[in-house]
Parts: C-alpha cells; structure tokens; sequence
DNA sequence: AACTCGGACAACCGCACTTAT
DNA sequence: CATAAGTGCGGTTGTCCGAGT
C-alpha cells in the first residue's frame, strides 16, 4: 500500500521542542484532549506534525510521567521482564507506572544491556526456554521461527499478558496474583511453584488432542475444570485496550495458559519443560 | 583553554497494525 | 473486500553535556 509520508516535511518544524511550544500543547491537550493527533497541531497552531506532539506528549509532557532516574527495583524489573519479553518496550512500560518506554529503551542500551553483559546470563534463564530473538537483542518477530510452539507468536500473548494495566479505579481486571508493591511496581519476582499450585498429575501432562492444522490443543484440554491453576474470571482478553491482536482460539489456550498460571514469571516451569518437550516431538 | 570522546536522552523514521470508508 | 488514514511501536539518529586528555 502506497502510504503518504506521516507529516508533510514543508514548514514543519522538526527538533527539540521549545517551553513555548511545549506550553500551547499542553494547554491544548488539556483542554481538547488528544482525539486526532494528525489534527491537533492545525487546530493548537503548532508547526509541528501530529507524530511530533503525540510523541513529545506522550514521552515528556503527560502529567503522570515520572522523572528521574530508575530505582534498582525498576532496574531489576525491566531485566525480568526483558528476558520474558524481550525489547517489547511498550508492553515492558505498561508495568512501569510513569515511565516510558523510550525512556525504558534508553536506560536499558545505556545501563542495563552492560551490566548485564557483566554479570553474565540471569538466573530465570536457566529455568524457562527464552528464544535467542530475546537474548540476542533482535526483533521479536523473529520468533515467529522459534521450534518452540510456546513462543513462537509470542508477539499475542505478551499483548494478552501485558495489557496496558488498568487504572486506579479498576482493579477488578489486574489479575489475582499480581500485586503491586510500595514503588508503585508489579512484582515479578520468582516464587515457588510448588507454595502455590496444586500437585500437577499424570494425567495434566498427557499429551493434549490436537486441534487439526493449528498446532495447538483441543478445547477439551483447556477446559476449566481440568486446569489447576486460578480462574482468569477477573481478567480482560488481549485485544480489550483497542490494540493489539484479537484474542483467536489458539492466541485463547496460550492467553489462558498465562493468566492461569498468574503471570510470566511464575508460569510453573513444569509446564514449559513439559510443552517444549512436546514440542520436540513434533518437529 | 581547547579538543575529543562517550554517555544520556530526546526526537525522528519507517513499518505494522487497526479502523474507517 | 480493498484502500486510505490514523496511530503505536521499535530501531536508529541527533544533540547536548560532562569527563578526560
């Protein structure tokens, strides 16, 4: 499809925002809101494109930004969910109350990326099959390749799990097992599987009847009651917050699978052991 | 004091995706 | 269904500024 340039470059002007500029944005924004970017800088007379002010709204002038540099716990959160996620900084960000996810993307090139090259690998990775898309730094489509069916298209899921976090006044869409704690961050941390889930049997681990052409199990393999783990009851689809994939019946199981299991990182590894075996079989 | 270098961060670009017509 | 428009995202670049020489 043959597409318009975003912004006609003509008269436009481009670079660091000025306090003036800045100034006739925000009061716009606040006034008017922000409906139609590609109309709000005509109507606010800013010589800008609508990219340019979404942008410079979005990453510097929104009100609940947050400034300043990182806490170590948000340090350490944006690693954990970097090796989950990979450089999905937006969804990265949606667990970073008032950061963005350029201001993420930049801390994570500037600080983090060295110091873990210091350390070496980080702990999670030697328990869940995290694709080389992810170590390596690459663009997560690129896992669309994995061998591994659980990641691979792992672009939905991470939109199913990492839904923009719903505001103060609703919480009856955060999932039961996340909490926050007094920084204002959702806890990722590594717990054990065995204090909370229930004995896995044999028969949870028989391989699932497939449904045909999709790789991935049949409903009666997701059904409710034979599931250990908590109901997702409280929780939205992906595809809810108006972006992002819908929510298919194969994105359905590997969603399910998340939300039930309370979160990535708590995700019981049994289960990835178990799927990636299966996995391998396959191929 | 002048210059160089590198870190930090803001901003831009192009693509992908969703929505509207 | 096809196409255009609008928007969001991730990668990249540009610019500023401080430290080191």
């Amino acid at each position: 499809m043959v597409r318009a340039p975003c912004c006609e470059k003509m008269g436009l002007k481009r670079g660091p925002w000025t306090p003036e500029e800045d100034q006739i944005l925000i009061s716009y924004v606040q006034k008017y809101g922000h409906s139609n970017w590609r109309a709000l800088p005509k109507q606010a007379g800013l010589q800008r494109c609508g990219k340019s002010c979404r942008l410079r709204w979005v990453n510097y002038l929104r009100p609940d930004i947050k400034r300043g540099n990182f806490s170590k716990e948000e340090e350490e959160t944006i690693i954990k969910l970097h090796e989950v996620l990979g450089n999905r900084w937006s969804a990265i960000a949606s667990r970073l109350p008032g950061r963005t996810d350029n201001e993420i993307k930049n801390v994570w090139h500037t600080h983090l990326l060295k110091r873990l090259k210091q350390n070496g690998e980080s702990k999670s990775q030697q328990h869940i099959r995290i694709p080389d898309c992810h170590l390596n730094d690459n663009k997560l489509s690129q896992s669309a390749n994995s061998t591994v069916p659980f990641l691979s298209g792992c672009k939905s899921i991470e939109d199913a799990q990492m839904s923009p976090q719903p505001s103060s006044s609703d919480h009856s869409s955060i999932t039961d097992t996340s909490e926050t704690n007094n920084t204002g961050l959702i806890k990722v941390e590594n717990i054990d599987s065995s204090e909370i889930y229930p004995v896995i049997d044999e028969d949870f681990w028989s391989e699932p009847e497939m449904v045909e052409n999709s790789g991935m199990p049949s409903s009666s393999f997701l059904d409710d009651s034979q599931f250990p783990f908590p109901s997702p009851d409280t929780v939205e689809p992906a595809g809810c917050n108006g972006y992002g994939p819908k929510v298919d019946d194969n994105m359905g199981f590997w969603y399910n699978l998340f939300i039930k299991s309370g979160g990535i990182e708590e995700l019981p590894v049994q289960y990835l052991q178990r799927y990636n075996y299966l996995a391998d079989e396959r191929i």
